[in-house]
DNA sequence: ATCCGGCTTGGGAAATTTGCCCGAGCTGCA
DNA sequence: TGCAGCTCGGGCAAATTTCCCAAGCCGGAT
């Protein structure tokens, strides 16, 4: 990375779809200056592959099933904080966006973003500029206006835990997924509820699905 | 389309993610015996782009934002019944993938399928055969198929509690709307459950979401 | 006519979850 | 240093869910 100019930028992909990810790997290999140098299928190998590769930039999508996406981009944040990280994914809310952006994430790009809008991103990022696609800017903006969403009153676990919950994971799967006690998600669970105001499990989803947390 | 073996497959692509849709197109067109012959970012397009370029395969992703991708199936199909489409989504739900085969798919891959799943899969159905992915297949499987859709399996009375439980409605509500016993509400909720399979009350509310009982 | 099967309605009892309250560790911030 | 907030879980009574069962009703089959 110490001339990204006459080298051109490598890049880590972290996608759990197999099809996305070489659908990337052939774009970006067709810009000339950006080079996929390795991939990872989720968010617990990213890390190994980052530090395998040292890439210039990590093309990650965080709304990877099971460990969240925010962990990777902390993990590798936290181990070389020069890492710059893309996150390239299809949700658009505020609070995820802002999230990515708190953990390290140098830029933030939905998947519904032209394919020139991605790899500028990434030519960007390399050159430690932040970078965001049109969608992600008024989302923020619109965000930083408005009254706040529900969602803006829960901590991030509490987000995680409402999107498996109203995905159709039940207590003991998502406290698998997440290593935790059973206790502690019925307790999110419970606190949840109270903090949105929801009285009933189907208006949590309801809620979920209206915030866009969970498509239906 | 009438010689397939020879001309090799024509594609039409629709899917609303742009990089998406150049990630398919640089797929397919390696193979050789693969050419994307249109796009569509919208279901709304795509049987413009169907009459318009006549290819021997579409395929769609059903998961696109606003208009029902199957309202998109079912248009082509009613007009042009020997069409061939694929369907390729990241969701795998029985209820989808049963309401798309009968809109008229002839295939169905989920996003997480090896390239290679992808690519056969599109040959199968330009052969009129019919094709799906092993996961796909499982959870066809798992359904033990059978009934239409969920909801035929549902009472008039189980249809009215799964719509207000989905609604919000707590179970001491729904009891009172409909002068019942608490407790029978609670045994037509278990009930409803295990006839649909639904573990969890938030798989019921995206159920009776999916089978458009209620609206979010 | 009779029987079968499905829908509707609820009781009962065990298993599980919910509703709240609590404490502890950690981090960031003043 | 201390406060505030998030994360994580124990405890325990109250509530709900999970199954299993029974009975009445009704339409269709025999």
């Amino acid at each position: 990375m110490s001339d990204v100019a006459a080298t051109g930028v490598s890049v880590l992909l972290v996608d759990d779809h197999p099809i996305v990810r070489q659908g990337y790997r052939r774009l970006l290999e067709s810009q000339g200056d950006l080079h996929v140098v390795a991939e990872a299928d989720n968010a617990a190998d990213a890390y190994g592959a980052f530090k395998a590769h040292d890439p210039d930039v990590v093309v990650l999508d965080i709304s990877m099933p099971g460990a969240s996406g925010l962990e990777a981009i902390r993990n590798i944040r936290a181990r070389s904080p020069r890492a710059r990280i893309l996150v390239f994914t299809m949700h658009n809310e505020a609070v995820l966006v802002k999230a990515a952006f708190s953990a390290g994430a140098s830029g933030f790009v939905t998947k519904s973003s032209e394919p020139s809008v991605v790899v500028n991103a990434i030519r960007s990022v390399a050159r430690g500029e932040r970078a965001m696609s049109d969608d992600i800017a008024h989302i923020l903006a619109e965000d930083s206006l408005s009254t706040g969403s529900v969602l803006d009153q829960l901590g991030e676990r509490e987000i995680e835990i409402l999107r498996q919950f109203a995905g159709g994971a039940t207590t003991e799967e998502i406290a698998a997924h997440l290593n935790l006690s059973v206790k502690t998600v019925q307790n999110y669970h419970y606190l949840i509820k109270t903090k949105t105001g929801a009285r009933t499990d189907a208006q949590l989803v309801r809620l979920a699905a209206t915030c866009g947390l969970t498509k239906i």
